[in-house]
DNA sequence: GGGGTCATGTAATAGGTTACATGATTCT
DNA sequence: AGAATCATGTAACCTATTACATGACCCC
């Protein structure tokens, strides 16, 4: 079981993990996050960034090494991660990456539900849903051969990961909608029935293709 | 991009879903989505359903059609799903299955991140992830086959595929240990000493192995 | 001179979960 | 007799995001 964190937003991690490096302003963390791309990964919303990190100071996971300021601008405050930061933040990866969660795509939310749709509804929905993962993998594709040989592979184990999911998704998608189209899929007719008997009592079309209102 | 609704928690995606087989009372959805193990899928907080009922009602998603009482328990509301809510409902769940969203599973930030545990550190964990994953999925398949027969393959296509994609997983991972136990990866000398001059700014063991503290 | 980006922060809002409150009925 | 389950609902709370507010500096 994921445990209670003093500072539970991701946010948090990813501040901490910049800040490891050496010590730096807000501003700086937001800016390295971006360039490394971690902004997708976790998903940084810039308004937050200086709540977190008002949050973290609180639970002494980072503290102030001084203030500077450049001109007439803003004073920047310069943070550095304490002892007990190291450790949280270590701590944190290690429960990342050792224990699954129950996850809950809504991809799978859809499917839960997918008997509403007829069969011929939900193969045509897969199809375009297929089409966007393989444009979604492409345009990945693109983007991680633009830093390959720059960025060691270690830094792009999530890319990996995430493309072998899409890939496994991709598949599975396949599969099953061979499984549709054959017309092997078990209890089509019930299904079809039961689809028939919900547009007839509230007076919708009955569809047979995919087709957008 | 998926669109805001007016009732925009997947629980109330799940209600109306309880609701239009036939007109019902908040306690009964809660157990029709209990029994049918959509509380995993989704995840149902008995709490919340009271408030998701009376925003899908204000949506005009659902109205009440009568109230009736046994006895001196509490008075119970029967609702009814409308023709728009049926819509809805059908719209949504067009929605999740066709349009691929950015997921962010836990296990993809830790990945992330990993680069802060050493490589034999990074592969004790990965190991424990495995026998995790090995058990979880055992685990859902014993309760699969316990409805095999009774339950026709439509009500099951979320569990088909998280199991799909749990072995997609559980196959990456292998992959990547296999590469980290032969120590054909790349980079394994700076990641090394990545890992140690953080331990020795911190005054932190150097691990070898994924020992808990 | 104007647009972009550097740089910070607060307050309001939204969203959902939890805790609390209540009590009847049914099963063991 | 006591536990479990039926059955509802409200209020507090927590957490995160958004909107707002401010202004300097730099490049074209």
């Amino acid at each position: 079981m994921a445990k209670r964190r003093k500072v539970g937003n991701l946010l948090g991690l990813a501040v901490l993990s910049t800040v490891v490096e050496r010590p730096m302003h807000p501003y700086e963390m937001t800016s390295k996050l971006r360039e490394r791309g971690k902004e997708q990964d976790l998903d940084i919303k810039i308004g937050s960034l200086y709540t977190v990190v008002r949050n973290l100071e609180k639970a002494g996971f980072i503290d102030v090494v001084e203030t500077d300021r450049v001109g007439a601008r803003p004073e920047r405050t310069i943070y550095q991660v304490t002892v007990a930061g190291v450790a949280e933040m270590v701590d944190w990866v290690r429960e990342l990456v050792a224990e699954p969660q129950p996850e809950r795509p809504k991809f799978k939310a859809g499917l839960s539900l997918a008997a509403v749709l007829g069969p011929e509804q939900l193969a045509e929905l897969l199809r375009q849903r297929l089409a966007a993962l393989e444009e979604i993998g492409a345009a990945r594709r693109r983007q991680v051969d633009g830093y390959a040989g720059k960025v060691p592979r270690l830094f792009l184990l999530e890319d990996e990961f995430e493309s072998a999911i899409r890939d496994a998704e991709a598949a599975w998608i396949r599969a099953f909608l061979e499984e549709l189209e054959s017309g092997d899929f078990p209890d089509l007719e019930m299904w079809r029935a039961m689809v028939a008997q919900i547009a007839d009592r509230y007076g919708l079309p009955h569809e047979r293709g995919g087709e957008r209102p």
